[in-house]
DNA sequence: AAAGCGGGGCT
DNA sequence: AGCCCAGCTTT
C-alpha cells in the first residue's frame, strides 16, 4: 500500500510499520516504565521525560513510584514531599500540575485515568504529545505522540523541510503519523519512532547504516539526512546578578525561605537572596542594606565565600555568596524557617542553592 | 507566535 | 559556547 504525502514522498506503509516495529521489539531498552502498562506509571514517566533524557529520568522514576505507588498516594501527598521527589529534575511546574491533575482524576474519574483524547487533554500539564503517548501506550489507541524525536525522524524519512521550531509545524507531523501509524500496535509504533530517534536517528551523525528503516528514508536516499530537520535558533540568555547568604542563628540553624507560588522555581526553598539590579549595587555594603530593607529581621553579613554561576534555559544567575548571622528578632513563618543540617534534607532546593550549600560546607 | 520554565550531557 | 533533550502554559 502506497500513500502520497503532500510533498509527493511515497512510503510503503505496511513495510515501514513492520520494519520499524520489528526493530523496536528486538532492540528496545529495558526501562522501568515498560514493565507494565499501568496508565498512572505511563503518565508519570511521560511527564518526567518532557525535555529530559531517559538516563536522567530512570532513578527519579523509580523513587517517585516507590514514594507514590498509586494515584491515591500522589493525590494525598504533601506538596513539599512531591517537590522533594522532583528536586534536581527541573521544570517543577510539571510535578505541581501532575499532582493537581491526579487529584482531578481521583475525584472526577474515580481514580481511573481517562482514555478519550478530549478528557485526557483537559488534564493539567497534559499537552498534545503526552495525551497521545498515554492513549497509545497505556490504552492502545492510535493517536499521534509527536515529540522532538518524532519530528526529527519523520522530517528525514519524508523529507519535510518545515521549521520544527515553529509551533504550527507539529500539525504537519501529526498528520503524517495518522497516515503511518499501525492500528494493530499503536503503542509499539509510537515508541519505536522515539526509540529510533534516541538510538539511531540522532540529531548529529545519525547511524544510517544501522537504521532498520533506511530503505524507506528519503533523506538518506538523497543524502540530506544531516541537513534535516530544519530548526531555527532561539534567543540567547540574559544575565542576572544576585547576592545570596547562608545565615545562621546562635545555635547554628540556617535561615531558609520558600519561593513564591508562581514563576521561576515556584514553591521551592532557597537561602535569602536579593537581585542586584545595577552594577553599582554589586558591592557587599549594598547587599547588606538591601537584605535588611527587604526583611523584617536584621541580617549581618560576615564574609564573602565565593561565587556560584548557574545556567537556566532562558537566563544565567551570577550569585555572590555570603555568610552571616541574624539577631534574636527572627521569627519563623510559613515561608521563613530556621532549620538544622538534618532538617534541610526535608526541603527541596534547586540546584544553584545546592551548589551554594556545597561551597559553604567546603570551607 | 513568542516567551517563561531546569538541568545535564554532548559536541 | 551552543545545542538538544519522550513539552506545556501563559501572555
Amino acid at each position: 500500500m502506497l500513500i502520497e504525502q503532500e510533498n509527493s514522498v511515497k512510503i510503503n506503509i505496511n513495510a515501514f510499520q513492520h520494519d520499524l516495529i520489528s526493530w523496536f521489539k528486538n532492540e528496545q531498552r529495558d526501562l522501568p516504565w515498560r514493565k507494565d502498562q499501568d496508565p498512572y506509571k505511563v503518565w508519570v514517566s511521560e511527564i518526567m521525560l518532557q525535555q529530559t533524557r531517559v538516563d536522567t529520568v530512570i532513578p527519579y522514576f523509580n523513587r517517585f513510584i516507590d514514594w507514590f505507588p498509586t494515584i491515591d498516594d500522589l493525590a494525598d501527598a504533601d506538596e513539599d514531599k512531591v517537590l522533594k521527589a522532583w528536586e534536581g529534575l527541573g521544570y517543577y511546574s510539571r510535578v505541581r500540575n501532575l499532582q493537581s491533575a491526579v487529584k482531578e482524576v481521583k475525584e472526577k474519574y474515580n481514580g481511573e485515568v481517562p482514555n478519550t483524547p478530549k478528557e485526557i487533554a483537559e488534564l493539567k500539564g497534559v499537552g498534545p504529545y503526552t495525551a497521545g503517548a498515554i492513549l497509545s501506550i497505556a490504552y492502545g489507541i492510535p493517536e499521534p505522540a509527536v515529540d522532538g524525536n518524532v519530528m526529527r525522524v519523520l522530517s528525514r524519512i519524508l523529507t519535510i523541510w518545515e521549521d520544527i521550531a515553529k509551533p504550527s509545524s507539529r500539525k504537519i507531523f501529526e498528520k503524517a503519523v495518522r497516515e503511518l501509524i499501525s492500528h494493530e500496535d499503536p503503542s509499539s509504533f509510537n515508541q519505536a519512532l522515539m526509540e529510533l530517534g534516541a538510538l539511531v536517528c540522532t540529531p548529529t551523525s545519525p547511524s544510517c547504516l544501522l537504521c532498520p528503516v533506511r530503505d524507506h528514508c528519503h533523506a538518506f536516499f538523497e543524502g540530506v539526512q544531516t541537513e534535516l530537520p530544519i530548526k531555527t535558533k532561539k534567543a540567547k540568555t540574559r544575565d542576572v546578578q544576585l547576592a545570596a547568604a547562608i545565615i545562621t542563628d546562635s545555635t547554628g540553624k540556617i535561615v531558609i525561605h520558600k519561593r513564591p507560588a508562581n514563576g521561576l522555581l515556584a514553591n521551592l526553598w532557597e537561602f535569602p537572596t536579593i537581585e542586584l539590579h545595577h552594577p553599582i549595587q554589586n558591592s557587599r555594603e549594598y547587599a547588606v542594606n538591601l537584605f535588611n530593607q527587604n526583611h523584617e529581621f536584621e541580617i549581618k553579613l560576615e564574609q564573602t565565600i565565593g561565587q556560584v554561576d548557574h545556567v537556566f534555559s532562558h537566563l544565567v544567575w551570577n550569585m555572590k555568596v555570603y555568610t552571616g548571622t541574624i539577631n534574636a528578632k527572627f521569627q519563623e513563618t510559613e515561608e521563613w524557617k530556621l532549620v538544622s543540617f538534618e532538617e534541610m534534607k526535608e526541603y527541596a532546593f534547586p540546584v544553584p542553592y545546592q551548589k551554594m550549600f556545597k561551597l559553604y560546607q567546603s570551607l
